[in-house]
DNA sequence: ACAATATTCAAACGACCGTTTAATCTATTT
DNA sequence: AAATAGATTAAACGGTCGTTTGAATATTGT
């Protein structure tokens, strides 16, 4: 047999997603890594030179897809409204590529968990090249996108826009986290439930309704600060 | 001399502020914290009975003063007012209560970074007190405030709007703390400072900052989105 | 003053961490 | 079939972690 079922390397890299999604990167152990992929210890060793390299490749491997999907979808929408979208329309596809790819694509299930947890505090590795290869490029992209729709836009009110933009999706991706994590608290869960009812809903719903509320909260909130300029 | 500096439990509660505020609860060892209290190794579980248990004591010790804090605030905005305050006062509360605290207070210097830690993902102990003793009660009285100066507003719109005041709370705390973090790579640092300006101040223009953009961010989408109903 | 109690201390414990080693197995090449 | 290179393995390495121990030292009560 040439390939029984995966490549220890290809078994590594999908199990590292996963877990490194669930549990960030200084929670999981490469005994914990190499007991779900069914390899041995020394495998993330020897295919990777150490666990912070496997843990580059996984970011990598998804993360260029994502941020990709994300700048051909707000190209799409400039081509279609001929370079001149509406405001909803941008945050709507910045929110929605950010929090959807945890449902469409099955492979990139975590995707959004390993941002979250690659974006909290107390160093873990590649911060760094996150901010240059994805959070720049993307904020580039996205306040080009808003200025078209809103000309006049200062790019430092842009700048503090989309970080209350940004601060919500990562906001109700957390609550989602923590809500799975009071899985085993019945009661907090309870009193979780009470504070915020729509942390009862599937995960596809959640995501829906989460997209449109960030969308129109942050939509009527640009309109009020900024009004567009009658023509 | 009864006490030279500090007692032996209060130099450790000191340092254990300080540290978990800056690197959260599992990237602090117990040898670091003894270090820096100047006190044997021992001494954690001798006094607290355990890392974990100091935490919780670290914790306490500060947020039940800055939840009181804040429901007293709320209390004299509604007394001040007759009960129907503006959104923009109600808001401004939330939002410089969670950050002021760390200019104000020396002693509470940390409060809002212990906070951040705790609500990061990846299970640190006491989430569930943390819920139950500040989350829910501070929910609460915003959801009063605001109703109040806001009447028809559903509960369920409450909690959505909250969300997103507080996820962008957190998410200025966190960009805070990313700078911080960057303070060691200029490069890196360079080119946040780029997308990012406001970055460059102070801590305390940027606190003010902060304050004024999610205040007027938030109370423009709850006007467009909710707008007074005329009496 | 002495006994009793509370605190501090250096040293060690067992568990887990990421990584390395050297032997073994597998597949390809000659 | 023998030799070679690649992949996998069990075992161990050195280190750090939170915690415990038992002796030494301070403090308190009588």
């Amino acid at each position: 047999m040439t390939e029984d079922r995966q490549s220890t390397k290809d078994r590594l890299l999908d199990a590292a997603e996963h877990l490194f999604a669930e549990k960030g990167f200084k929670d999981v152990s490469i005994r914990e890594l190499v007991a779900a992929a069914e390899v041995n210890v020394a495998a993330v060793n020897y295919h990777f030179q150490g666990k912070e390299n496997l843990f580059h490749e996984v970011i990598l491997r998804r993360f260029v897809i994502q941020r990709d999907k994300t700048l051909a979808a707000l190209d799409d929408l400039l081509a279609e409204t001929g370079g001149q979208p509406r405001v909803d329309q941008v945050i709507e596809i910045l929110v929605r590529q950010h929090l959807e790819g945890t449902l469409a694509d099955p492979g990139s299930a975590n995707f959004l968990s390993l941002m979250a947890r690659l974006m909290q505090p107390g160093h873990t590795p590649m911060a760094d090249i996150f901010f240059k290869e994805m959070v720049a490029p993307l904020f580039g992209a996205f306040s080009r996108a808003i200025i078209a729709a809103r000309p006049g836009l200062e790019p430092e009110q842009v700048c503090w826009v989309s970080a209350s933009i940004v601060g919500q999706i990562q906001h109700f991706i957390m609550r989602w986290q923590k809500r799975q994590d009071m899985e085993s608290d019945p009661e907090t869960l309870q009193i979780m439930l009470r504070a915020f009812p729509a942390l009862g809903l599937s995960l596809s719903e959640y995501i829906e309704e989460v997209i449109a509320h960030i969308t129109r909260f942050s939509t009527a909130a640009i309109d009020g600060l900024y009004p567009e300029v009658s023509e």
